[in-house]
RNA sequence: GGAGGGGUUCCCGAGCGGUCAAAGGGAUCAGACUGUAAAUCUGACGGCUCUGCCUUCGAAGGUUCGAAUCCUUCCCCCUCCA
């Protein structure tokens, strides 16, 4: 790189970003002209990739597209404590062979975004394994219970009288010490990691080493718009999401909370985003806008012909209320009867989870046979015959009574 | 070691002898509307062979015509003092 582009990439780089620690040492390390060593971590328990982590790895992205050097960690060891969040009890230890299985459903999902020329995945049990507990303790003699009180949920816990267990303190030490094993320029995590991030910068420079340049990135919430995008809380889109779920969770954002995702997620010039959001309050259809935007993100993790396709199907579904092409098809046994009741055929084919929620659904008229609506809880379906069932608008199948 | 607070349906959280399948909120599902699986409004929200029956309120016993509510023992969580 040229010293005149220094600038055009810090432009980069900050995009989207919360906080750089310190911009002036990252203007320094850009000048110099080397590829940087570019470390973010990952849980080794949570294989499954959604936009939320996009975000981050986007911006890892942005690092290798200016020749830098990726360090994607695994944090097999750090799993094993959980980061603190006041919640979480340490957890089991994940076994060596479902950590490599992990790391690689890890890999095939983040190589959609990155470049895995300049991506090297690392694993923190590699050397946080063999600390002796001597080790371990002069680690430890590094930082000071003062210091570690700085960091904001272990202040709030202690001012509150929550328990704060002392393995709890051993996570920001464990992964500083990550980063001074991998002599990293710059790391990356949300800002909920900065105090973990600044710890490495402060274990660096007590081994000689140059600190590492800190760069937060926001959490990006889920689709409730409240809560931060998580597995665990469902709010979540993953990125080997079905194109058609992945169109359906986009649309389903709230037309508030778009322009948040917009800005974090998508590619797309910030001014143009912006003339977006002019062009509404102008009157435009924010839907319009909407569909566009999922068409984005469906084309980067499958292809622009899917998401094509998602569109298709969405509205014909939702616009003109039609049977969707490809239902599953389910075969529900008449057991020597003549016929069954629908709330019996509409459990038994999986569309409800009990034949209580089957009469509730009649109830509220969301039940068409054929697409027909059943208004009857007592209606029957006559057999042998092959009907379209569906439930609501998502909820489909093709029975075959036999 | 001592003192105290608490465990309720997916979550939060009321109930504290009958009218409790259990208030209220959230989440979820459905209906209406629409610009969309946004927003808003309405309804549902333990199970079943469904106008009735069965199983739920940390666990097991007990008192009572009747218990989520009272008693006993046990398990678990939290706080304070030491």
């Amino acid at each position: 790189m040229a010293d005149t582009h220094w600038q055009d990439a810090l432009d980069l780089i900050r995009r989207g970003s919360e906080e750089i620690l310190v911009e002036a040492e990252l203007i320094d390390k850009l000048k110099a002209g080397k590829p940087l060593r570019v470390k973010a971590g990952f849980d080794p328990t949570a294989p499954d990739l959604h936009l939320g982590h996009t975000v981050l790895i986007n911006k890892l992205r942005h690092f290798q597209d200016l020749g830098h050097h990726v360090l994607f960690l695994i944090g097999d060891f750090t799993g094993m404590i959980g980061d603190p969040t006041g919640k979480n009890v340490t957890r089991k230890p994940l076994t060596r062979e479902e950590v490599a299985e992990n790391a690689k459903t890890y890999q095939k999902q983040v190589f959609k975004i990155l470049d895995p020329e300049r991506t090297e995945v690392v694993f923190n049990a590699d050397w946080m394994g063999k600390l002796s507990a001597a080790d371990m303790i002069g680690l430890a003699a590094r930082y000071t219970v003062a210091r570690m009180l700085e960091r904001d949920d272990f202040s709030k816990r202690y001012a509150g009288g929550q328990p704060i267990a002392i393995h709890e303190f051993l996570y920001p030490l464990i992964q500083g010490y990550d980063s001074v094993a991998l002599r990293s320029d710059v790391e990356l995590g949300g800002t909920d990691q900065k105090f973990n991030l600044l710890v490495g910068r402060e274990l660096q420079k007590q081994t000689g080493q140059t600190p590492q340049v800190v760069l937060t990135m926001p959490i990006l919430e889920g689709l409730d718009g409240v809560q931060k995008m998580s597995k665990s809380l469902g709010n979540y889109i993953g990125i080997a999401d079905a194109p058609n779920d992945m169109f359906g969770k986009l649309m389903s954002v709230s037309d508030e909370l778009m322009w948040r995702y917009m800005e974090l997620l998508s590619f797309r010039p910030l001014a143009d985003i912006e003339a977006d959001r002019k062009s509404v309050a102008e009157g435009r259809n924010p839907r319009d806008i909407k569909v566009a935007f999922a068409q984005e993100i469906i084309a980067r993790f499958h292809d622009r012909a899917a998401a094509e396709a998602a569109l298709a199907d969405f509205e014909l579904r939702f616009r003109a209320g039609a049977i969707p092409e490809d239902i599953p098809e389910v075969t529900v046994s008449l057991d020597g009867a003549a016929s069954v009741g629908v709330a019996q055929l509409l459990k038994q084919a999986g569309l409800v989870e009990s034949t209580s929620e089957a009469f509730r659904q009649i109830a509220g008229g969301a039940v068409k046979l054929d697409g027909e609506k059943v208004i009857a809880r007592e209606a029957v379906v006559a057999g042998p015959a092959t009907v379209v069932a569906q439930v609501g608008k998502r909820r489909f199948a093709r029975v075959i009574l036999a």
